[in-house]
DNA sequence: TAAAATGTTCTCTT
DNA sequence: AAAGAGAACATTTT
C-alpha cells in the first residue's frame, strides 16, 4: 500500500508528531536488524540524544532530518507505516521503535517486514544511489517523455519503475492508464506524445486527489478505478467489478508479473487505438 | 489451505 | 553492455 500518497501521508503525520522531542532510545525487535542498512548501534548513536527537525519525501522514500544534519531514511516497503503512542503496549506489529524523552514513541509497524531503515549524510547522492527518477507529483510532461524514451517494455511495468517516475505503484499505474484509456499492455512506443501528456496530467491529478483523501481509497470521488480495489465482494457496490464509465466488466489480468485492473472496453485489448468516447 | 499481496532487488536471459 | 522478464524476499490475510 505504502506508494506515493500514503508516505506523502505518513511524512505530514510525522512532522506534526514528532519534531523537537528528544530521542531517549531505538528499540528493534530481535531479527528485524535485516532491514537495517546500517549496524543497529549505529542507528542508535545517530538518533539518541538529537531530535527530528524536519522532512522530506522522494517518491515512496521518508527523509527525517536530524538536528545535525544527517537523515533517518525510512522505506516502507509493501506494509510498513508510522505510528505515535503514549501507552506501555506498543501497536500491533512494531517492529522498531524510537522513543522520546516526553514518554512517547514512533512505531515502526511492518507486519510483512519488506521495510528499510537506512541513513544518510547527504540527501541527493542517496536519491542517486538508489536510483530514484523525478518525483512522480512534481514530475512535467517533459521529464515524463525523457524518462519513457527508447523504452521497449510495456507501459505499465515501464510507469512502476522508480527510475522513470518516483513514487508509482501498481494501484496509481492502474488508475493513470484507465483514466487516459491506455492498455497496460500497450508497448512505450506505441504511444504517441499526446498520450504521454495525458498520462502525465493524469498522474498528478490521481496523486494530488490520493494526497487530499490521505489514501483512504474506498471514499475517493466517482468513476475511480480505485474504488472497486481490495474491497471484499459483500461490500462491494453491484457485487462485481464493474467499470464506471461504460458498466462494462473490470478484468484482472496479470501483467508485468502484477496483478492489475483494468475495462477492457475502454481501455481497448492492446492495440495503440483505443476506442474514445 | 493454498494462493496472493501493495515493493524492491537480484539473477538470468536475451 | 544493457534491458527486460521473472523469481525471491517474509509474513499475513483471504
Amino acid at each position: 500500500m505504502p506508494e506515493l500518497p500514503e508516505v506523502e501521508t505518513y511524512r505530514r503525520y510525522f512532522e506534526e508528531v514528532a519534531l523537537h522531542l528528544p530521542i531517549e532510545e531505538l528499540t528493534v525487535e530481535p531479527g528485524y536488524e535485516k532491514r537495517l542498512l546500517v549496524p543497529e548501534a549505529e542507528l542508535r548513536a545517530a538518533l539518541v540524544g538529537r531530535t527530528f527537525v524536519g522532512s522530506e519525501r522522494r517518491g515512496k522514500y521518508l527523509f527525517a532530518a536530524i538536528d545535525d544534519g544527517r537523515w533517518l531514511v525510512l522505506h516502507f516497503g509493501m506494509t510498513g507505516r508510522l505510528q505515535y503512542f503514549g501507552d506501555e503496549t506498543p501497536p500491533q506489529f512494531t517492529r522498531l521503535r524510537i522513543d522520546f524523552e516526553n514518554g512517547y514513541a514512533l512505531a515502526l509497524r511492518d507486519p510483512r517486514k519488506f521495510a528499510r531503515v537506512d541513513l544518510t549524510d547527504d540527501l541527493e547522492a542517496y536519491r542517486q544511489r538508489r536510483k530514484l527518477g523525478p518525483d512522480a507529483l512534481t514530475m512535467t510532461a517533459d521529464d515524463l517523455r525523457r524518462a519513457l524514451h527508447g523504452k521497449k517494455t510495456m507501459i505499465k511495468p515501464a510507469l512502476l519503475d522508480q527510475r522513470v517516475a518516483a513514487g508509482v505503484g501498481n494501484w496509481i499505474v492502474d488508475e493513470v492508464l484507465f483514466q487516459t484509456y491506455i492498455h497496460p499492455e500497450t508497448r512505450v512506443y506505441e504511444l504517441e506524445d499526446g498520450q504521454i501528456e495525458e498520462m502525465q496530467r493524469a498522474l498528478r491529478r490521481i496523486l494530488e486527489v490520493a494526497i487530499a483523501y490521505e489514501a483512504h481509497y474506498r471514499t475517493f470521488p466517482a468513476g475511480y478505478l480505485i474504488r472497486n480495489r481490495w474491497v471484499k465482494d459483500d461490500e462491494r457496490d453491484e457485487g462485481a467489478y464493474v467499470c464506471p464509465r461504460c458498466a462494462g466488466p473490470i478484468v484482472y489480468a496479470r501483467v508485468g508479473g502484477r496483478g492489475t485492473f483494468l475495462c477492457e472496453t475502454c481501455q481497448g485489448t492492446s492495440a495503440p487505438h483505443k476506442a474514445r468516447p
